[in-house]
DNA sequence: TACTAGATCGGCT
DNA sequence: GCCGATCTAGTAG
């Protein structure tokens, strides 16, 4: 049974909290990106948390800068990036203005719009089983399934191009804790947030 | 299944 | 110049 209702967006405020807080309880909503008439949406499976005031990982550490300054607004819009000369990752925007605090979209479960993601992906719509358990599985993964780039970002969130729906709530003992992947700095944090036993989680 | 290298380029030192 | 909040194809076991 699908919960995906447009009507319980996420509001405002849900944004403006502390970023692992907001990481922990953004697992098992609905990510939804609208492209003209077409809905998109995948469910969150997978998170982590970045807090620039002392985390050495997150990009708002080193102070604003051009790419950086959409992470420095209050909560509630997205952050997109672009890295490895070939890949988009997206940030929901967490806490107050200038506090440079995100928690990126690791891997989604695909929900609705899954032909068109598979477009997207792979240059067709019928997809084998591996290329389906790839299609939205890691960060660049998702941007590029959902047509996420550099025009994307600064993107508010409480408007009608991309937003999230709630979800029942993810009981804690389905919530797994670890530390971040892919980064060198502040490795220790326990930032990262998954939903056990999910097939399009990134790593195990 | 596990590890490695190559792709590719914008941001910052 | 260096390197990255990544992904993929390749090789070896």
């Amino acid at each position: 049974m699908l919960h995906l209702d447009f009507n319980k967006k996420l509001p405002k405020e849900f944004y403006l909290r502390y970023t692992s807080d907001v990481a922990g309880d953004l697992l098992g909503k609905y990510f939804v990106r609208r492209i003209g008439k077409n809905f998109l949406a995948g469910k969150i499976v997978e998170v982590e948390a970045y807090d620039g005031s002392f985390d050495e990982a997150a990009h708002t550490f080193i102070g604003k800068t051009k790419r950086n300054e959409v992470m420095f607004n209050d909560g509630g819009i997205l952050y997109v990036y672009f890295t490895y000369g070939m890949h988009f990752c997206c940030n929901v925007v967490t806490g107050k203005k200038d506090e440079g605090q995100a928690v990126l979209i690791r891997a989604v479960e695909p929900i609705l719009g899954v032909e068109i993601m598979a477009k997207h992906r792979f240059g067709k719509s019928n997809l084998t089983q591996n290329e389906f358990r790839n299609l939205t599985n890691g960060p660049g993964k998702i941007c590029q399934a959902l047509r996420i780039r550099r025009k994307e970002n600064g993107t508010d969130l409480t408007g009608d191009e991309i937003f999230l729906v709630d979800n029942n709530k993810i009981h804690s003992k389905k919530i797994i804790t670890t530390t971040r992947i892919g980064i060198k700095k502040s490795v220790d944090l326990p930032w990262r947030f998954y939903i056990k036993d999910n097939l399009f989680v990134s790593q195990k």
